[in-house]
DNA sequence: ACTTTAAATATGCATATACATATTTAGTAG
DNA sequence: CTACTAAATATGTATATGCATATTTAAAGT
């Protein structure tokens, strides 16, 4: 029997269960956190995990790229698009045909360098605040998280 | 000793452990799963969380609402706009001086109605690829993350 | 009543995200 | 060599998000 209206039940339990929204929640959260932090260098934290996976493997098309960070390819092209004309990466041909790889610029590696002591103090302040082996059963959850099937 | 160029290991650290990383990761899973689920509905999971939150508390102000959902009023002012737009929502005069307070129509109440069921769906596949008892875990340790200091 | 002020919401600008579709780019078939 | 084709990237359109700033609204002060 399906109901003609939500319950109150229904509505608690959404509010509080609902793993999209609790997900969403602490993406926002964490996201202004490490946001707030690198302000001053004029990157944000997405921005900043791109360049790291740039530098990673210097030969990863954005294909590839995006499967690995789990995300769409235009989602990533654009994102990138954005890097380049920021100066701090340049798109060059990749090894397989048609591709396209993202490599930092001497402005990306500098810009990269002066982020990382911001990025370990805002990453040292998560930790801290969940305690460290909260963290890691996070880190161990949102893993899976990412990896719902379709 | 801050260092001129990244290291690798600081690449490694950062490309497993980076909070805003994995949690923005973790968003884009768990976000598509619901979205895929409710698009049939027209909606998106984002837009049946504000209606779940908007019934809840039928008298919440835009502004109440942010700190509950934990963002920016302004962001919550156009997603509400939007579903005004969508003949899902009403903005009313709330009690307080300048408040504005979304209400469900009749057709938010019916989609609503009709989003339950597929939403429990979702949720329960979730939970079932973590189980029950580390999606409990989760759901805590997200929650912690939502509440950063800023 | 008029002005000032403070709170609440709205808007300008910018990035992140995804789906659907278009374009580009090379390899392959003829 | 010239289509054809398939893979990879790019673009159109739309929502979600946040910061800075503007506007609106109503209370308070004169």
């Amino acid at each position: 029997m399906t109901q003609k209206t939500a319950t109150r039940k229904d509505l608690i339990d959404i509010g509080s269960n609902c793993a999209a929204l609790r997900t969403r929640m602490a993406a926002r959260g964490v996201t202004r956190a490490y946001d707030n932090a690198l302000r001053p260098l004029g990157i944000k934290i997405t921005q900043f995990t791109l360049l790291v996976s740039a530098k990673y493997d210097g030969s990863r098309s954005i294909g590839d790229m995006a499967d690995f960070l789990a995300m769409e390819r235009s989602t990533l092209t654009r994102n990138l698009k954005l890097l380049a004309e920021m100066g701090l990466i340049e798109m060059k041909k990749g090894r397989e045909p048609r591709t396209k790889v993202p490599v930092l610029t001497d402005r990306g590696e500098d810009i990269l360098a002066r982020a990382i002591p911001i990025w370990r103090d805002a990453q040292a302040r998560v930790t801290a605040h969940l305690g460290k082996a909260r963290w890691q059963e996070a880190r161990s959850l949102l893993t899976d998280l990412s990896a719902l099937p379709a």
